[in-house]
DNA sequence: TGAATATATGAGCAAGTGTTCATTTGTTAA
DNA sequence: TTAACAAATGAACACTTGCTCATATATTCA
């Protein structure tokens, strides 16, 4: 048996690997969903989400709640929205900002629940 | 009214920021959320993640799978059982990894759902 | 014991990330 | 139109990350 030029082990379960070949998920979604997972993987940006799930708030409002500069979260904000994680609003020269559906609360809410389930 | 060392503005939404700073997530939860999700923000972890959530493997079947070399798949396994998502049995010189528990899948699945659903 | 081998681990490196700082953009109101 | 100002943006930098390569560890079996 074996063997693949990735790795030198003899013992390959063919049918696991065989299943596993067929049932692959595609690249394509994989990195996509990675790229999700990856803006959820900041503190900030959690605690940006965090504030947003409360209420609408604009970039001074988060920067002044969270300690940070207005530039730190300007940016941040700009990978949520980028991510589709937030949506905003302009009103004049403010900018208000949301979440951008339930579903990112709901992913947000399981992180939470598993860290404290553990 | 106005204002923080950390932001210029002079319109802050002193309720808002208020319930916010009142309500702010913990910043040793914020980090361990996100520290979870940094584990999931991974386009090989991911696929290593889905490959378990079908079928118990050895180190050498993945690598086999994802046509990545025995040392790159042994890294990040090491980085989902450190984070506490998949967990293992030896069997001789043979370990073979599942998923810790059910919740890992639901978060993935949560994730997959999200971007099938945009 | 010693050879074979499945997995783990440490160092090193290229690529990516989050912040700061300086500046620009877009809007309001004088 | 000009000053004021909320927010966005680009460059730069320190820090992190995912891989490779070399090697170590642990287990089996002759």
């Amino acid at each position: 048996m074996s063997s693949s030029e990735f790795c030198q082990c003899n013992i390959v379960h063919e049918d696991a690997v065989n299943r596993g070949k067929k049932e692959l998920i595609e690249e394509r979604s994989a990195e996509h969903v990675a790229m999700l997972f990856k803006v959820f993987g900041d503190p900030t940006r959690i605690k940006i989400l965090h504030l947003l799930s409360i209420d609408e708030m604009c970039v001074c409002d988060i920067s002044t709640v969270l300690g940070m500069t207005q530039s730190a979260i300007s940016h941040q904000l700009s990978s949520l929205k980028q991510a589709g994680l937030v949506k905003n609003r302009k009103d004049g020269k403010v900018v208000y900002y949301t979440l951008d559906d339930e579903h990112v609360l709901t992913i947000l809410n399981q992180g939470l629940d598993h860290i404290t389930h553990k």
